[in-house]
DNA sequence: AACATATGGAGCC
DNA sequence: TGGCTCCCCTATGT
C-alpha cells in the first residue's frame, strides 16, 4: 500500500533530522572534552594530528606551546607574531584522511566526507545528508523528454502494442511482513534466487560457492543442496518452461549445467574452460543467460564479451561465439524479450546495454547501444509486453526506456537510487514485477542506510518506475544487512530476499492486525540448518580459500543429494 | 574488541 | 596493454 508506506517514510525522515543534530551535539560535546581518543574501528594509525591551525573556524582550540608546531609553515605564516600558539586535536577523516571533519557511522547515522561527491547522486557540492534525491525519494527522478519519433514504426507500436499494457493498476500488496525465518543454510553470500515456476512454496538459491539450494518454505525441512553443480559463484538460473523439472545454472566457473530437479542428475551443457586453469586472464566466467523457448536456444555470455548459442537438446553451439561487448569485458546479463524471444538484450562492463536481433548476429549489428554512465549491472525488458527496459548501473541509476521501437538514444527517465557497487555484495539488480500488468512497479535492495528507531538499516525499494516515487520500503529491525538479491513471485504477493548468507521470505501484513505493531517485540527465527556454521562435520573450521578461480572444471558434475532437518532456534540479539 | 580477509572496478603510470 | 593502488555506509570469523 503506498500511503501507508509513504507517511511511515516521512516520519522516518524526519527522525533522521533530528538525529543528525543530536550527532552534531555529541560531536561538539565530544571534541570539546578534547584529547579522548574514541577511534571508532582501526585501520588508520595516526588517529590524532597535531597541527597548527591558522584559521579561526575551528572552535576546538587548545592553548599549548608544542615546539613542533612553532616551525610548522602556518606558524611562520602568522606574521611571527609572539604568543600563545594555538592548536588543535583533530580527527583525521577516514575517507579523504583530511582534518576538521569525520565520516562514518555516529551511531545509526552515517556521516559523509563533506571532501567526496555524494555518495547518493554522486554530485558534488553537498552529501547523502543533504542529497534532494534523499530527503525527497519521491523527486529522484531526473527528468527525460517523452519523444515520439513519429515513424511509422512508432504508430504501428503505438496502435498496436501499446495497447497490450494496461493502463490500470492492479491491485498492489506490498509483501512487507517477514513471513519464516531467517534461513541459513548458505555458507557464502547469496548471489540469485529464482522461484519455482510450477511448485508451489519452492524456492531455488545459489551462492558464491556455487551451492544450489532447493526448498519449500512452507515446509522448511524440505530441502536439498547440490554442492557440486559448481565450484564457484552461481550467477543466474532458469528453468525449462518447456521441462520444468530442468534447471540450467551458469557459473564462474566457466560452465552452464542443466540439472533435473527430480532425480538431482546433473549434465554439463558447456565448459568454457575445457583446460582448467592457466591464470586469470584465460578462465572465462558465466554472467549472462537466458532461454529461448521457442527455439530452444539457449544464449549464454562470457566475461570476454562474447555471446555463445547453444541447442539446448542437442547441447551443441551454433555458429561461433559472437563479441557483444567490449573484447575482455564482462558481460552482466542477458535476457530475451518475452514478446519476441529473438530480441535480445545484453549489459554489460563496458557501459552499454545493447539490443540485438539472435537471427542476424554479427559484432556490429547491435539494434541499438544503450550509453550508462558506469558498469551495467543488469537489463530487463519488460515482463508482459516486453516493450520497456530497465537497467541497473553502477551509477546509483536506474534507467528506464518506456519504448524499445521509439527513439533509444537516451532513457525516458533516470531514477537516482543508492545501489552501489561493493566487490563484497552481490551486484545489485531492479527487478520488474512480473505481477504487475502496468509494468511499472521495480523491486531493489537499497545500499546506503537510514536511521529507523536507532538503528541503521538497508530497506528493499519498491519504486513505481514511471514516476521514480518511492512506493515502499521493506524492512525488518532483525535484518542489519544489506539485501542485495531480490525476487518477486511470479503469482504471489511474496518476496524472496537474499542478504548476505540468509534468506528471507516476506508476505504483505495482515490486514487484520492493526497499527498495534506486536511484532516489535517478536524476534525473527534462526533456522540454521545442519552445514549452516561453517565448520565442518569433524569440527575444523572450513579453511578452503575462497577463492573463485581454483579448478573446476575438470571437476564431476554428477550432483550429490544432500538433506537435512532443520533446527529452530530463537535469537535474541538485542537492539538498541 | 580489534583484527584479517574475501574481493571488482576505476584510475593511474 | 598490464600492473599497481585505492576505494572506505560489508559481513564474518578469529
Amino acid at each position: 500500500m503506498a500511503a501507508p508506506a509513504r507517511a511511515r517514510f516521512v516520519h522516518n525522515r524526519s527522525r533522521r533530522r533530528a538525529d543528525e543534530d543530536d550527532s552534531d551535539d555529541e560531536d561538539q560535546r565530544r571534541q570539546d572534552a578534547s584529547s579522548s581518543s574514541s577511534d571508532d574501528d582501526g585501520g588508520e594509525e595516526e588517529e590524532e594530528e597535531m597541527e597548527v591551525e591558522g584559521s579561526d573556524e575551528e572552535e576546538e582550540e587548545a592553548v599549548a606551546d608544542e615546539p613542533a608546531a612553532r616551525e610548522s609553515p602556518a606558524a611562520a605564516g602568522r606574521g611571527g607574531r609572539k604568543g600563545p600558539i594555538t592548536i588543535s586535536l583533530k580527527k583525521v577523516c577516514k575517507v579523504c584522511k583530511k582534518t576538521g571533519h569525520e565520516a562514518g557511522f555516529k551511531g545509526a547515522v552515517y556521516i559523509d566526507c563533506p571532501m567526496k561527491p555524494c555518495f547518493l547522486c554522486k554530485m558534488p557540492g553537498h552529501t547523502t545528508l543533504t542529497c534532494p534525491h534523499r530527503v525527497a525519494m519521491e523527486h529522484g527522478v531526473i527528468p527525460a523528454p517523452r519523444r515520439n519519433t513519429n515513424t511509422s514504426l512508432d504508430y504501428v507500436f503505438q496502435s498496436q502494442v501499446k495497447g497490450k499494457i494496461s493502463m490500470v493498476k492492479p491491485r498492489f500488496l506490498v509483501p512487507n511482513q517477514l513471513e519464516c525465518g531467517n534461513i541459513k543454510f548458505h555458507q557464502r553470500r547469496v548471489t540469485c534466487l529464482e522461484f519455482h515456476p510450477t511448485r508451489n512454496n519452492v524456492l531455488l538459491s545459489g551462492d558464491k560457492k556455487g551451492l544450489l539450494g532447493i526448498w519449500d518454505y512452507v515446509k522448511l525441512h524440505e530441502k536439498i543442496t547440490y554442492d557440486s553443480v559448481h565450484s564457484c559463484i552461481l550467477n543466474s538460473m532458469k528453468f525449462d518452461t518447456a521441462n520444468d523439472g530442468v534447471l540450467y545454472t551458469a557459473s564462474s566457473d566457466g560452465t552452464i549445467s542443466s540439472t533435473d530437479l527430480d532425480t538431482g542428475i546433473g549434465a554439463p551443457l558447456l565448459n568454457l574452460n575445457p583446460d582448467g586453469w592457466s591464470g586469470p586472464s584465460t578462465w572465462r566466467m558465466i554472467y549472462g543467460m537466458d532461454l529461448n523457448t521457442e527455439k530452444g536456444l539457449l544464449l549464454v555470455a562470457d566475461s570476454f564479451g562474447f555471446l555463445y548459442l547453444l541447442d539446448r537438446r542437442s547441447k551443441e553451439r551454433i555458429g561461433q561465439p559472437i563479441l557483444i561487448h567490449k573484447k575482455g569485458s564482462k558481460v552482466t546479463g542477458l535476457h530475451c524479450n518475452p514478446a519476441q524471444p529473438e530480441v535480445l538484450l545484453s549489459s554489460g562492463n563496458d557501459h552499454f546495454a545493447r539490443i540485438w536481433d539472435t537471427r542476424k548476429l554479427d559484432p556490429k549489428s547491435a539494434l541499438a547501444s544503450l550509453a550508462h554512465g558506469r558498469v551495467v549491472n543488469s537489463g530487463y525488458f519488460s515482463p508482459r509486453s516486453g516493450n520497456k527496459i530497465m537497467t541497473t548501473c553502477q551509477d546509483n541509476r536506474i534507467r528506464v526506456w518506456d519504448y524499445i521501437f521509439g527513439n533509444l538514444e537516451s532513457p525516458s527517465r533516470e531514477i537516482v537510487h543508492s545501489h552501489d557497487f561493493n566487490r563484497h555484495l552481490t551486484p545489485f539488480k531492479a527487478e520488474w514485477d512480473p505481477k504487475d500488468y502496468s509494468e511499472t512497479v521495480a523491486v531493489i535492495g537499497r545500499y546506503i542506510s537510514e536511521n529507523y528507531n536507532g538503528v541503521a538499516l538497508h530497506p528493499i525499494d519498491f519504486i513505481d518506475t514511471s514516476t521514480g516515487k518511492l512506493l515502499a520500503e521493506v524492512m525488518d529491525p532483525d535484518i542489519t544487512t544489506i539485501s542485495p538479491v531480490n525476487k518477486l513471485h511470479p503469482q504471489d504477493d511474496i518476496l524472496a530476499t537474499g542478504s548476505s548468507r540468509s534468506i528471507f521470505i516476506w508476505k504483505p501484513k495482515n490486514d487484520v492486525d492493526d497499527p498495534t505493531e506486536e511484532r516489535t517485540s517478536q524476534k525473527v527465527k534462526e533456522y540454521v540448518y545442519g552445514s549452516g556454521s561453517r565448520k565442518k562435520p569433524n569440527g575444523k573450521h572450513d579453511n578452503s580459500s575462497d577463492d573463485d578461480s581454483d579448478g573446476g572444471g575438470g571437476k564431476s558434475k554428477k550432483a550429490k543429494k544432500t538433506r537435512f532437518t532443520h533446527t529452530a532456534k530463537g535469537k535474541g540479539k538485542s537492539k538498541a
